[in-house]
DNA sequence: CTGAAAGCGCTAACAC
DNA sequence: GTGTTAGCGCTTTCAG
């Protein structure tokens, strides 16, 4: 029998069920340590009955705060993002706290507005892999002027004032330069990332490690490309390069794996004539054409530390300070650089 | 200078400084027509002014609705889940509503705790793409009891009377099984799914598709796995039987690249002695070491689809039918069956 | 066209 | 221990 809609049980109901306060049921769904142990029985006893579930609207409402964070990331198919969304949910959740995950689709614009939408439905502290331009900070003045805490993950921004996590990008840059540089290579090119903190510290890793190695490297051995299909054709114009490096190192995995593809589709050998190295250890690196040696940047720690960081920082009344947390990154060798 | 956080503009305060009553405010934010133009110009002016944001919670417990969404997958890394998750947002986001997204971890257990957080949370219509027991009624029974619309997505259940969106999964067996028959394969086995409709039905089809042809499979031929992992555990298997299988379909593209991996690590030519297709599409297919011929299910349209119907339910006062949509597959050759 | 009255379901603060 | 008084910021309903 398909039962007809029932309007959900409040706390009035089974005040009235019992001839007790509202208060009184009140507390004891919230466990308040002052109501009297048979109330108490009775009253839990009626909301097991009923099945009653409190309205977590009207509860946010009135206590003026709704358990609800938000977190903003450029992409949800990265798997890189996805990972992160993982480890703050897994965070998060058993604290009673829910996220609401939004996509900027690497927009500024948009996340600007979604940033918006999270306030208005007064999310209690955002997590933000921003998409705002590096030197921006109107954004970050808007939700600091609102005094929500937030956290930036990913990507850090010189005009806010907010903790950060996120990976080493520079001990990136230099592990997968020195782990080419040990296996013999010299003539080492770069695939670097877009203009943010990531593509920017990986970049100068991969730079401090040549110089401190004594190599010199020309200027076309530096390309740029953001994904595996920009990947792909960044590294059709390094092969064409004289002399043709012997390793590229890739600021991220996708456009390692897609420089991958170019240079076997060149009928060149990996590892026999080019390594490549990227970084991220994005879950099917072991599976591409060639295993791809790869940088691991614990992306779900990244998501579970800065989940915590946000949490604290929004139970402590007091603003705290703003932290700093480098994750520390692994190097992962496959058969792409063996 | 760090301006101190404010307090945010109410309707009250709008209403106060230009001396009309709050309802007036607020009916010229909802955009209502009963407003006099030279009264909504004064109003717009102001709230432009302050920037007022209208305060979601408020507005969701006196309008009895939130303009939230619930969806619910098994496992947001999986690129699958998370390409509906996209579609879903995009679907959703110019109707003015949000999504909260979940992750069930494929556990029943949580799943369902998630569906009472999401609606105590007082969400408007839930997405699910449930890892509940195929047989399984209870949690869909609390949810219409409730008189919250949902449609379920990628899995269906018998014990429920929502709508459904997902991929006609026995056409995805048959044009699968298909293809490798007409590639010349006999000796065709399957790496099947959980017993969950999307792996039933493939493997349905995949037989349909072997009957039609007259063609016999032993049924070692058929294991079972559920990702790359347990893919390239089935695949070695398979391997070892005798006569060896001159093909793999994979139900789903994990299980296939995982398959891949075995294969190529015996020593076994792809697709020379043995061709492998999948299912899915995954982004990454074409960067495996054989690029994986595969089945598209338009992921993004699956929750593009959901989506639209449940925001139409939603909006309609009257229950709608039940409708069940099929996404066509398409074939996506590539070497891996060439 | 405008506004007053009456909540939505819950909690904070303080009496009893 | 228990209950009362006042809202949270907005919308609904309906009278002017």
């Amino acid at each position: 029998m398909p039962n007809a809609p029932t309007t959900p049980v409040r706390l009035k109901d089974i005040a009235r069920d019992l001839n007790v306060s509202v208060m009184t049921v009140s507390k004891v769904v919230r466990g308040c340590a002052d109501v009297g142990a048979e109330t108490r029985g009775r009253v839990l006893a009626r909301i097991k009955e009923l099945n009653y579930q409190p309205n977590w609207v009207a509860r946010s409402l009135a206590a003026r705060r709704t358990f609800m964070i938000g977190l903003i990331v450029p992409d949800l198919m990265h798997s890189f993002f996805a990972e992160i969304a993982k480890g703050v949910s897994a965070a998060i959740r058993p604290l009673g706290y829910d996220v609401v995950i939004c996509n900027s689709e690497e927009d500024s614009a948009v996340e600007s507005s979604e940033v918006d939408r999270l306030l208005a439905r007064q999310v209690d502290g955002l997590l933000l892999a921003s998409a705002q331009a590096p030197s921006s900070h109107s954004l970050f003045e808007r939700i600091e002027a609102r005094g929500v805490p937030y956290v930036l993950i990913d990507r850090r921004f010189a005009g806010s004032r907010a903790s950060y996590v996120g990976a080493d990008d520079e001990a990136i840059g230099r592990l997968a330069t020195r782990h080419l540089i040990e296996r013999g290579c010299r003539r080492i090119a770069h695939i670097a990332g877009p203009p943010l903190t990531p593509g920017v510290g990986r970049r100068k890793g991969y730079q401090d490690a040549l110089s401190a190695a004594g190599i010199a490297i020309p200027d076309s051995y530096v390309v740029h490309a953001t994904d595996d299909a920009s990947g792909y054709l960044a590294a059709r114009r390094l092969l064409a390069l004289e002399p043709r490096p012997d390793a590229i190192f890739g600021y991220n995995d996708p456009t390692a794996a897609g420089a991958m593809k170019a240079i076997l589709e060149a009928g060149i050998a990996i590892p026999g004539e080019i390594k490549v190295i990227g970084a991220g250890n994005v879950h099917y690196s072991d599976l591409l054409r060639v295993p791809l040696s790869t940088i691991d940047q614990s992306s779900t720690a990244i998501g579970q530390q800065a989940a915590d960081m946000l949490i604290k920082s929004i139970s402590s009344k007091r603003k705290r300070p703003a932290r700093t947390v480098l994750i520390d990154p692994i190097l992962v060798p496959r058969e792409s650089t063996r």
